[in-house]
DNA sequence: TTGGAAAGTCAACAAGGCTGACATAAAATC
DNA sequence: GATTTTATGTCAGCCTTGTTGACTTTCCAA
């Protein structure tokens, strides 16, 4: 059997046998982690007296510029009452602008502003900075099995929309 | 340079090259993988009218039985008015134990009842299916690099929880 | 012995989920 | 052309889970 570096066994058929409490740990890495990945973007949001739904707001609509509502409220997975609230202070505030669309009438395309495209900056600048910095510290192989494992945790529907978003190393 | 799966470059130096692009898909990993990380959970919660609170509650005091109330604050990095709430109807509902310190008469000790346990493995059980689904499809090079990207990814206050918290192995 | 720190509780508030009901406009269908 | 469906927005009200502030009890140390 081969042992790898999380205590993980191969069997000779290639399966893998986890103990529980090898996945436990798993799971509280997830939630350790989650943490970690949230609190740089958390801080910066107060300061403006937003919350991480504007967030979540801002990197969609900036990484999918002219999506329309329903497509973010299949991406976020809320409710249009919970989105519309988030939406409505962004484009009151100026952060978020709303067009009527020209094909079909009754859709919203939904851009950032130049200060939306500010505070989106600032806020996944930070949140990048922390992933550059454990990608760095763990090495290419594990940013792949990262990913992989990831992938492979998400639900189905969501994962047609993470494949969906634009690819990696196009920009 | 050696170019990895997710697109990563490693230069001669060993440095990584990471365009802002990779790291935002790994941003939205984490965000689609944490849905389906907390979503079965979320279902039998349901079932219980309990919350994602009291789940982390039960865990925590299930992997550290007797542990006290601000040991757990320290965990779960929320406000002990917060906990206390969570706290107080899982102990009116009899599934968590609170016991007067023996030696200082100010600490509760938490411990889990039979029912606590009941719901704790219910939920468990869940999770560690999807985690266990997710492992096996990437593979344990996969899950070594998943661990390790998480573990980099933490805050260093956090990491100290995370790794105090039964090793790996041991059960 | 007294003052401060620690643990827990109560009250009130805010963010951000949710459901349900309803309005409007546009598109699609019959 | 009339009807139905779709996309969006809004109002009202509820729940969970965070927050702060004020207070009690207990312990410990100066």
């Amino acid at each position: 059997m081969t042992n790898s570096a999380s205590g993980a066994l191969l069997s000779g058929e290639g399966r893998l046998f986890l103990t529980d409490e090898q996945l436990r740990k798993g799971i509280e890495a997830m939630f350790f982690a989650y943490r970690g990945f949230t609190a740089d973007p958390d801080r910066i949001l107060q300061k403006y007296g937003y919350g991480r739904a504007h967030h979540r707001a801002l990197h969609f609509v900036h990484r999918s510029p002219g999506t329309t509502v329903n497509n973010l409220l299949g991406i976020l997975g809320v409710t249009k009452q919970s989105l519309n609230r988030v939406l409505r202070t962004l484009i009151d505030d100026g952060l978020v602008e709303s067009r009527i669309g020209s094909r079909d009438k009754r859709e919203r395309h939904l851009y950032l502003t130049e200060r939306g495209e500010a505070l989106e900056r600032e806020l996944s600048d930070a949140q990048r900075v922390r992933m550059r910095t454990a990608y760095r510290a763990a090495g290419p192989e594990a940013v792949a099995g990262f990913r992989k494992v990831l992938e492979a945790m998400m639900a189905p529907e969501l994962k047609r929309h993470y494949n969906t978003l634009r690819e990696a190393g196009h920009e």
